[in-house]
DNA sequence: GAATCATTCAAACGTTCGTTTGAACGATTT
DNA sequence: AAATCGTTCAAACGAACGTTTGAATGATTC
């Protein structure tokens, strides 16, 4: 039996079933994907599916957490980096952590697809691997968030960073707004713009009254 | 048979079936909702589910226009109302009718979960329900924010709706941010949180450089 | 009151699902 | 070389899937 819990064994099938598995969670969703379309496009044996990840729900979380941990780690640790030299601790250089280690590394362009999707699916499915994975990241930029915005106010700045998570969901899950072609390239501009309007939508300049 | 295309039988087994055929989407998704379910939620038949609807895809295009085609219609309506009078064109207006719809009827609580939901769904499955249900609506507000918003580039205004767009599918979907209960209550504060956060982010007052 | 029609029903269609089994394989260890 | 171990394999498990069938039902039409 492989090591289930440390993922210490190296098998070439492994990889394979979790990459075939990326692609076809992105493509369909979780429950509308089978064993054997996973087994087949990965060109393995069925059995081996469970044998290596337990279950499907198993195999969910494997996938997921082979992506988004090594972005978690990314994010908090350019976010320590930033509060060392505090001179550096502002709203952009915040959400710049936040958002640049989803298209820094030379990842597949189905990444952060795959990330969109997941987010998307229902939370009967995903709640248990989306506590476990974010909850931390989450709590900990939301603290940073409010020192640098000290006027706005604990439930605002929840909803705003909620209204950014689901921003983010949008470009992640659809890459380019309706009706333009996705490439890498328009991708890394969405960024872009998501960085900007994260930062008028948190700060939320008072220039209301201009458009009243 | 029933009249698929018009809807004009006004069976009382048919209502019965979209009320459970909702309330199990927003709950599992859509994939993972089965047939028999929703019949036995429903206390039907199984057989009348395809008889009123003709398959499991028709149900679900039939779930998503009977809430989504007059919320459409009354964002159009006043839309309209606002551009006949044109003195009250505001950016904040503009959105007001946008968003209003959603949370002014008299629906049932699971109505924003169900457009969320579905929203989220894989495009595989929702694209040509999407299609024929969003374009117009669409492109129609995309127009009127352009005349409210003549300095944003026709680009920037396409990624900007396009992170509203997210930002609503977030708090439509999951109610509330992380953490917090969900009430009636919350959800109407949170509509309020997000028109405020998508007027700061469309129009994204030149502020920026107070932040570098 | 006989005929027609939309609707409901129990039952079954064939297919696909996630998972399990137990034997076969191949490398490593004793 | 025998034994052990992780891995792969074909095959099957029972259950659940979306959909279809054809007869029963009950109201409406002639």
């Amino acid at each position: 039996m492989p090591d289930l819990a440390t993922n210490t064994t190296s098998s070439d099938t492994r990889e394979k079933i979790l990459d075939a598995a990326e692609n076809l969670f992105v493509e369909h969703g979780f429950a509308a994907t089978s064993m054997r379309a996973i087994a087949q496009t990965a060109a393995v044996n069925l059995a081996a599916t469970n044998y290596h990840f337990g279950s499907k729900k198993g195999l969910l979380a494997a996938v997921f957490q082979r992506r988004v941990r090594p972005i978690n780690e990314r994010r908090l640790s350019l976010l320590k980096g930033l509060e060392e030299s505090n001179r550096s601790l502002t709203l952009r250089s915040i959400l710049e952590a936040f958002f640049a280690p989803l298209n820094e590394n030379a990842y597949a362009d189905k990444v952060p697809a795959l990330i969109g999707r997941i987010l998307a699916e229902p939370e009967s499915i995903t709640k248990p691997i989306m506590d476990e994975t974010f909850s931390e990241t989450a709590s900990t930029f939301q603290r940073a968030l409010k020192t640098v915005l000290p006027e706005v106010s604990d439930e605002d700045l929840r909803w705003r960073f909620h209204f950014m998570v689901g921003s983010m969901i949008q470009i992640l899950q659809f890459q380019s707004p309706l009706g333009t072609e996705s490439t890498q390239q328009t991708f890394i501009e969405g960024m872009n713009q998501l960085i900007e309007f994260s930062i008028a939508g948190l700060e939320q300049a008072n220039n209301r009254q201009s458009h009243d």
